[in-house]
DNA sequence: TAGTGAGGTTCCGTTACTTCA
DNA sequence: ACTGAAGTAACGGAACCTCAC
């Protein structure tokens, strides 16, 4: 079995909660329950562009000042095999990299970063040389953030700004492509485990409420018993859950309003009181 | 107009590597 | 120095979409 949180409708106050088997073709058999949802984990900044118009759109419509600078300047040598940096303009070893967003100053602020780049460009020569089967290197605090920067104003990305971002950080296209799907993927599982602490807490409040009305249930069972002339109202008012407040029809009587008989039990006032108070709000409610 | 194959993309599960306690 | 856990880059395959034919 499958959970499927869809979250896709960032803007939505409802959640769709889809139960069905893996599988893209599977999606189809989903059910989808929506359930109130105040929770909605602020990851994604933006609606998902759908699919039909991921590929479409141009690189102008990325929104990013920084990618369109005009600013070649590129400080990131580390992970690239020197034969894949053939779509560099102009790389110059060691020079500044063009942040111009608010984190810049925190990530540059971050001790041994320019030792980070420098192990990382060792390790990224060092493993090429060796000729490693798999090659698995760490992105730098500087790449990430700008990569994070840039998920911000949109999780996917087209062909162009892919290969933008791949020369400015000095990444092969597949890497920026790779770290994309991964940071979707990492999305995700943050949102599902947001969903389902939320479901859980859903649970939790129904199961006190379920718990309350059965104590409730009983406590009017038993009143009913031993007071069978109290709380005699017409069937129409009966029918009436005192703490869902539905009832059956809106038909109201006069005894709602009545004042309990004298003689009533005193624990039977708290649920009386309850009750007419609730009398006036079923005028709608009745399904 | 419907069918089909190619090319490209995303999603998903998994693996492999790195870092850290 | 060793080890296990956590984080994450990278991979492969399946599904899906678009487009040309």
């Amino acid at each position: 079995m499958r959970i499927r949180l869809d979250s896709k409708d960032s803007g939505s106050p409802n959640m769709g909660l889809s139960i069905g088997g893996g599988g893209r073709d599977e999606e189809k058999d989903e059910v989808r329950v929506s359930v109130d949802r105040p929770i909605q984990l602020d990851l994604l900044p933006f609606a998902p562009v759908p699919r039909s118009q991921v590929s479409s759109s141009s690189s102008s419509q990325m929104g990013l000042q920084w990618l369109n600078n005009g600013n070649s300047e590129r400080g990131f040598d580390v992970n690239r095999p020197p034969e894949e940096a053939v779509e560099e303009s102009s790389p110059s070893a060691g020079s500044s990299f063009p942040m111009e967003f608010s984190f810049t100053a925190a990530a540059a602020a971050a001790d041994g970063e320019a030792a980070e780049a420098a192990r990382a460009s060792s390790r990224a020569s060092d493993e090429d040389e060796m000729g490693s089967t798999r090659k698995k290197l760490r992105l730098s605090k500087e790449q990430s953030a700008f990569l994070e920067e840039s998920f911000k104003e949109h999780n996917t990305l087209n062909p162009k700004q892919k290969l933008v971002l791949a020369k400015q950080l000095n990444l092969r296209p597949r890497q920026v492509e790779v770290w994309f799907q991964n940071r979707r993927a990492r999305t995700k599982l943050k949102q599902t485990e947001v969903d389902c602490e939320y479901l859980k807490r859903c649970c939790e409040t129904l199961t006190e409420e379920n718990r309350r009305l059965q104590k409730e249930l009983q406590e009017l069972r038993a009143l009913k018993t031993t007071h069978p002339y109290y709380m005699q109202f017409p069937a129409t008012t009966l029918t009436m859950c005192p703490s869902c407040e539905r009832v059956a029809t809106s038909t109201t009587s006069s005894a709602a309003a009545a004042a309990p008989p004298a003689g009533a039990p005193p624990q039977a006032k708290p649920l009386f009181d309850a009750f007419k108070t609730r009398q006036p709000n079923n005028k709608s409610t009745a399904s």
